[in-house]
RNA sequence: CGGGGUGUGGCCUAGCUGGCUUAGGGCGUCUGGUUUGGGACCAGAAGAUCCUGGGUUCAAAUCCCAGCACCCCGACCA
């Protein structure tokens, strides 16, 4: 392709408000525009790289055994009032009518979609299993979009869905993907963590996370040092030591404590260590209940987990009315002898302790040796505790805390699905069963400037070849009696002709300096040279774009020596 | 949605204690010329509802109110 007929332009200069790296160069290079807060134009080559994604995406998924489907964009909005999602998603839906006034979603996500084509038919286990994708625009009123293509509200996602007649049938399909999409991610050049992570709106019990670590990222999940574990800081679990189990109960008692509200407050009047406190958090859910989520001091509430054990869909901190209103005090409160309205959460930290203390229900009042079961009893009971850099995994190697781009997921849905939209196959003992299924997202925008925040320097994108917009850079500079021009075209055509992707920088008005501030920026593998200089040894220069050094390579060599050095 | 901030040619911005503005500069664009190994130089030109609407005033880019848009911090995700 000539530089010179391309529509887009490299820029010297950019919007203030532009921060990340991948950002700041697909815009400079010319990739992409902006239309609305997180929409984006892609521009010539910006979709030769997202198309490139995404044969990769598309091969490994057919390569894995998955069939490629569309669906329409609009999804009736009485699917999604049957699985009851017109509420509960993370992200607003967006609606739209048609002339009779029908309802539809902007598609977000295809779960209920897939599921209704799949009822279409009568399948019986003979048809199972299976995995349909689709490559598609999804939308999403994000609350904020951010970072250039990290997050947007309009992007493009493979998203897979497969049936299976049981558990273990499944089992094996998310082993497969989770191979497949090791496979895509090694294709990009990108490393990949799995981490375990928490389902959120999407349903189901478990899925995993493909991160990529970086600061750009906003996943944050712990890693284990032995490389054993990770999962998702909503979910991450490790390991709550015993600390004074071996102490003897002893009574419950009521002092004064003229204290701040604070944890460290506490720690100091009463001198006694933090791990020994009570941390009481009190939360209001979607219904307007009360949960007082608490956890040995030394730990924070995690709100995922606490969502999760509580069934909740929203969780929001009471307010200081609302504790008072209980007959409570902000920096006192306490299970015992809490209002019976309020729902009593522990977690399993509080029986690695005895002998507690912590707030009254009373201003500058705390009990001392508040011990479980005999003071207090939970409504519930299991882990709320959120896993911080340095505490030891299950397996006893110490934690790490990092961050990352989620760039692609994997979902245990079960029968969440198909039980809630009657979806049906008809078995093997002649008995009609829901399907179980899973669903594998990738986010083919977000990935594409994910690699090129992790393949960049100062001057531009250094493109994975396997997704680089062109292989070839090349660039006639000169003037018109150095014949470095026709030279140049002639050796473009030579290139074009051998099946090279080449992008000819055949721009005459423009400087040298230019030129090769244009092939950094836009970080093709090879920037191929004709000059008077390199004409005088009738030859080019070769430069790889993430290597320094130039070499000099004849003109009837160039072809093999860049098919030979890839 | 809560908190904070910003809106001036395509981009970066000056002006913002009201009048000196016919809104200034740099980048980019166009024309002519000189240049061609790291965003070159000279000369000229075009390009602006100063976010929108209302108000205060003799006078508003500038002050006040409302709306909109965008950005940053939080809750959400591919």
């Amino acid at each position: 392709m000539r530089q010179s007929k391309i529509f887009s332009k490299t820029t010297k200069t950019m919007p203030a408000d532009i921060k990340l790296a991948s950002h700041k160069f697909l815009y400079k290079a010319g990739f992409i525009r902006e239309s609305a807060a997180g929409r984006y134009y892609f521009l010539p080559i910006g979709i030769r790289v997202r198309e490139k994604i995404a044969k990769i995406v598309e091969e490994e998924m057919n390569r894995a055994g998955a069939i490629k489907i569309i669906t329409p964009v609009l999804h009736p909005l009485d699917l999604w009032k049957e699985t009851n999602r017109t509420q509960s998603v993370g992200f607003e839906l967006m609606i739209v009518k048609d002339r009779n006034n029908s309802e539809f979603a902007l598609g977000g996500t295809a779960e209920e979609m897939m599921v209704d084509l799949v009822r279409k038919f009568s399948l019986s286990y003979r048809d199972l299993p299976f995995n349909i994708y689709q490559f598609s625009q999804k939308f999403r009123d994000e609350m904020r979009a951010r970072g250039g293509l990290l997050r947007v509200r309009e992007f493009m996602m493979k998203d897979a869905y497969s049936f299976h007649a049981d558990e273990d049938d499944f089992k094996k399909e998310y082993q497969n993907m989770w191979e497949a999409y090791k496979n895509i991610f090694n294709r990009l050049g990108l490393a990949t963590v799995v981490v375990e992570a928490d389902n959120g709106y999407i349903g189901g019990e478990y899925c995993h996370e493909f991160v990529v670590e970086s600061d750009a990222g906003e996943s944050r999940f712990l890693i284990s040092a032995d490389g054993a574990y990770a999962a998702h800081e909503d979910v991450a679990q490790f390991e709550k030591k015993c600390m004074n189990l071996e102490e003897k109960l002893t009574d419950l008692k009521e002092v004064d404590a003229q204290r701040g509200n604070t944890m460290e407050d506490g720690v100091d009047f009463h001198q006694l260590p933090l791990w020994q406190q009570i941390k009481d958090v009190l939360f209001v859910n979607e219904k307007g209940e009360f949960i007082l989520a608490i956890i040995r001091g030394d730990f924070d509430v995690n709100k995922t987990k606490l969502k999760n054990l509580t069934k909740s869909v929203d969780l929001r901190h009471a307010t200081d009315e609302e504790i008072r209103g209980l007959g409570s005090e902000p920096g006192f409160i306490s299970p015992v002898g809490i209002d019976k309205k309020v729902i009593v959460v522990a977690d399993d930290s509080l029986r690695t302790i005895k002998n507690a203390y912590g707030g009254a229900n009373k201003k500058n009042k705390d009990l001392l040796n508040i011990n479980i079961d005999r003071d207090y009893q939970p409504n519930l009971e299991g882990d709320i505790a959120m896993a911080q850099d340095g505490f030891l995994s299950e397996g006893g190697s110490r934690l790490q805390e990092s961050k990352g781009i989620e760039v692609g997921n994997i979902f245990q849905l079960g029968y969440h699905y198909s039980s809630k939209m009657n979806a049906k196959f008809t078995d093997a003992d002649g008995k009609e069963k829901f399907y179980y299924m899973g669903c594998y997202g990738i986010g083919i925008d977000r990935t594409l400037a994910t690699i090129a925040e992790k393949y960049h320097d100062d001057k531009g994108i250094i493109w994975p070849e396997s997704v680089a917009p062109f292989k070839i850079h090349l660039i006639g500079i000169g003037n018109q009696e150095s014949g470095a021009w026709d030279k140049a075209e002639e050796l473009y055509k030579i290139l074009e002709q051998a099946g090279m992707e080449v992008l000819f920088d055949d721009r005459r008005d423009i400087t040298a300096g230019e030129k090769f501030a244009d092939a950094d920026l836009i970080g093709c593998p090879y920037r191929l040279v004709v000059s008077e200089k390199t004409l005088a040894k009738n030859s080019v220069e070769v430069k790889k774009r993430n290597e320094d050094k130039a070499e000099l390579v004849e003109i009837g060599e160039v072809i093999k020596y860049i098919t030979h050095s890839t």
